[in-house]
DNA sequence: CCTCCTTGAGTAAACGATTACTTCAATCCT
DNA sequence: AGGATTGAAGTAATCGTTTACTCAAGGAGG
């Protein structure tokens, strides 16, 4: 392989002049920067990134967090981020937490000691972690989740609030009257919010909250399917379900089959994400769609913008929201959709 | 941060003892070996990855290329490759090819270019990249795909033709006599096994392979709708699909169900993965399911036994070929499964 | 007792880039 | 015309490791 030093001789040059002209720094005569590109080209020189890296103290590589690779909402994410990261001569590192604090821990570190261009966190919990000494070493952004504890770190966001209250309206609307909640771990700001959403839109409809009509999952298919399984074979049942993620709507959908009950006759069914199941099946399954996609690209254009600022540590705190979508489908409606 | 020299100062020593001790190296008198100990634990020393990966001319990373990291099959190797890498202290890199020859060409250049420790690939036309530069450079494992212009390449595989004889010849078993394909691109090796393997069952029922039986797409969704979508209304229709993946298997469905026709009665259904809609669906899909996250986890072993290896180029050229399961569900014959 | 080996530790040279500092020449201003 | 200023290119230090050499000391063998 050749090295900066093969192509400053093979131009008869400083390496130092190869090295400006490269990094198109300071400036260099015109005749020379031929020079030096014909050079480049003859021998087919290639920068080395780890040395360029050690010297730059700084990696053009980015990181991701997410809980779970496998869910299609986080895969999604992640496809955004890479073309974004393509684009822009990123490398993208995966790390699955599997919501596993110490693995979270471990992935930071680690990318510290890489000196990563920058890290995109979907992750577990957003307390214990060594997040502070993280993003005084390089650009952050939260994508999805954020946290009380770090008030001063960018993010990208979707209005879980607005998804799940347009949800439930739309079922209040088709005369679902009890309409029970599967929700996720409170400490996972999604969860509270859309859990808030549920009750706001309850209450515009002057209905109480029922603390009978809710269940707390882990946002996994199988507490999904236990929590279906309770809500609706209590003694007063819910006459329709909102689920809280798509894991989960995976579990509690199969519970209703397993039980018998029709949708959405007997019981209305709506969930948050759009996985592609929830379209395939018979009835076809209400969501409320998140811009997955975008949220990776917006997640990396903050990365992007970040990098280019002369102090990246200064500029205000970017809390990047982006809208959900209901989609209404047959499982919300008695009449049809 | 704390260099190896501060650890070195600390401990009253040389940077070379330190790193010997550091990487169990030679041998170094035990005294010393706790000085330096507790010289790094004082300091709270990690050893800079990137001065390391510079004088090493190897980095500690993995890469893996996938056509399309949003699929569940693709996903899933991705995850079980991960926790391998994790658990080796290895990193992993993520490209997302879109079956794009460009792409892949283009993040093989930085394979090179980072020194990856080792590179995994489930990707594109294996015909016109650089593998052949790639495979001298650093491990290199085929997944999923082998092309029969790298025979000398490590690959870890299912048994596609097994999979696929198996399928069909579960349909034929339950009367289906008309069985179409939607089979891929002839020219992805996992494809064509497929397609062989539809022909051998037929022909181990003296059937004949008719060719406006067989519809072949390009593995992504739509043209799974547009292959179905001509099977079965053709002059003389098929009376039941194999689909050879899962992403074809959605638009096929969803063409079988736009068209009215009622699985199984009217249709038997049966496709290549185990995605998770297809026993969600009513009827449930009678599926081929292959061993995605232990492909992942096996090609991370051939990575590691590689590195450990004196001389990773010499040894016998690794076929690891996994076995898919054949999971019978309601889709597949007329009395119920 | 002297030489030869072995052992363990230190010195310093890589690895491949970037960049602060230096140098030299040309231009400008008075 | 001569000193000050500017601009372009080169020299060499640096980033943080690993490791080929070097060196000193101690034990073995003659």
């Amino acid at each position: 392989m050749a090295t900066i030093r093969d192509v400053a001789t093979e131009a008869g040059l400083s390496t130092a002049t190869v090295s400006r002209v490269l990094n198109n720094n300071g400036r260099v005569n015109g005749a020379l920067v031929a020079r030096v590109n014909e050079a480049v080209s003859r021998l087919g020189y290639r920068a080395n990134p780890l040395g360029r890296a050690l010297r730059r103290q700084r990696t053009p590589i980015w990181g991701f967090l997410a809980s779970d690779i496998e869910a299609p909402f986080f895969a999604s994410i992640l496809h955004g981020l890479e073309g974004q990261a393509l684009t822009n001569g990123k490398l993208l590192m995966l790390c699955n937490t599997g919501e596993d604090l110490e693995r979270e821990r471990q992935y930071i570190q680690t990318a510290l000691d890489y000196q990563f261009g920058g890290i995109v966190i979907a992750a577990a919990s957003m307390t214990a972690t060594e997040l502070d000494v993280l993003k005084d070493e390089m650009p952050v952004v939260l994508v999805d989740r954020v946290s009380a504890s770090y008030p001063d770190i960018d993010a990208v966001l979707v209005n879980n609030h607005l998804g799940a209250h347009a949800a439930v309206t739309h079922l209040l609307e088709n005369d679902y009257r009890r309409i029970g909640l599967i929700a996720g771990p409170s400490y996972i700001s999604t969860a509270h919010q859309r859990r808030a959403g549920y009750c706001s839109a309850l209450g515009d409809y002057g209905i109480g909250v029922a603390d009978d009509l809710i269940a707390t999952g882990d946002f996994f298919a199988p507490s999904g399917y236990a929590a279906a399984t309770a809500l609706v074979t209590a003694d007063q049942p819910a006459d329709a379900l909102f689920v809280a993620n798509g894991q989960m709507a995976v579990g509690a959908y199969a519970a209703v089959r397993d039980l018998g009950l029709s949708i959405p006759d007997q019981l209305g069914f709506a969930t948050f994400d759009d996985d592609l199941w929830m379209k395939l099946v018979d009835p076809s399954i209400t969501v409320v769609r998140q811009p997955a996609y975008q949220l990776g690209e917006a997640a990396a254009h903050i990365l992007l913008r970040k990098e280019a600022a002369e102090d990246p540590k200064a500029g205000e705190v970017v809390r990047h929201i982006l809208e959900p979508e209901l989609i209404v489908r047959a499982s919300s409606s008695r009449g049809g959709p």
